[in-house]
DNA sequence: TTTAATTTTGTACTAATTACAATTTTAAAA
DNA sequence: TTTTAAAATTGTAATTAGTACAAAATTAAA
């Protein structure tokens, strides 16, 4: 994804390209991770010293909002978030605390209504035990 | 559920009937709600005057482990807790912030394993506006 | 160039959770 | 019954994520 691609992205959005909120969607792009606040502030200061926690904070609360990333609450006290691409859900392994982007659709997933209940959002997490993981235990 | 049966299930669970324990499980099975940590401890307190906030997530911790509650992470800085009974997932309203059980079945829900990663607990939040509160601003 | 609006920054604060040592309770052994 | 050891509870202090907010800086418009 281009500079040109994001600023048109941004501009769709109804969001001002300022050069740390840039910044704070390119780490999104270039490392396909599930970041903490603290993570993506680590790693941005380095490249811009005068950067502020609560910039950070911020960025990513807009992002929300306008619906570039969403939030992951995973057997966590603390808020990772993730890029939306396409709808997927989150497998969490209890050994080394990676977590998996799946990309299997399910009824749940589709539904606009439960119950009477309007639904906006679905976040679905499944926690186990990782592929590697099991390899590993084999041995 | 009366005191035997809890006594019961807490020997079978391998956990020892402590006063504050048993009087942490008991508002679970009389308040079938979502509590928070804080929610059960000030509720207690009155009970047990010398109670400890600490005891209380000892306790929870425990139960967790045991499988007797589970966590509920849904857009909060604060978890909540939720008596195992039968497997069901969590709609919670934007409005009222209402967390409400709900007993649909989904593939999902069965599947024991995804990606060749072995799932152990699956979590599924959905997020929207309840029945109530569509009434109400529908008038 | 001036002005207003927006964004960023930095500090202080709050609230949830954890760490840990001291005390109390419980259960088992003598 | 008394002694001893183990487990649970308590209370305090510390940690940490996140928020509030005002001042400074930046941007865009007049």
């Amino acid at each position: 994804m281009k500079k040109e691609e994001i600023l048109k992205l941004f501009k769709e959005k109804g969001i001002k390209p300022s050069f740390q909120r840039v910044e704070v969607f390119k780490y999104f792009i270039e490392n396909k991770t599930h970041p903490s606040v603290d993570e993506i502030f680590k790693h941005l200061v380095k490249k811009i010293p005068t950067l502020s926690i609560t910039t950070v904070y911020n960025t990513l609360k807009l992002f929300c909002q306008k619906k570039l990333l969403s939030e992951i609450l995973i057997e966590e006290n603390q808020i990772k978030f993730d890029f939306i691409e396409k709808p997927h859900i989150h497998f969490k392994c209890k050994k080394c605390e990676k977590i998996y982007d799946i990309f299997k659709m399910c009824s749940i997933i589709k539904c606009k209504e439960v119950n009477g209940h309007k639904v906006e959002e679905h976040h679905i997490y499944l926690i186990g035990t990782c592929k590697e993981c099991l390899l590993k235990t084999k041995k």
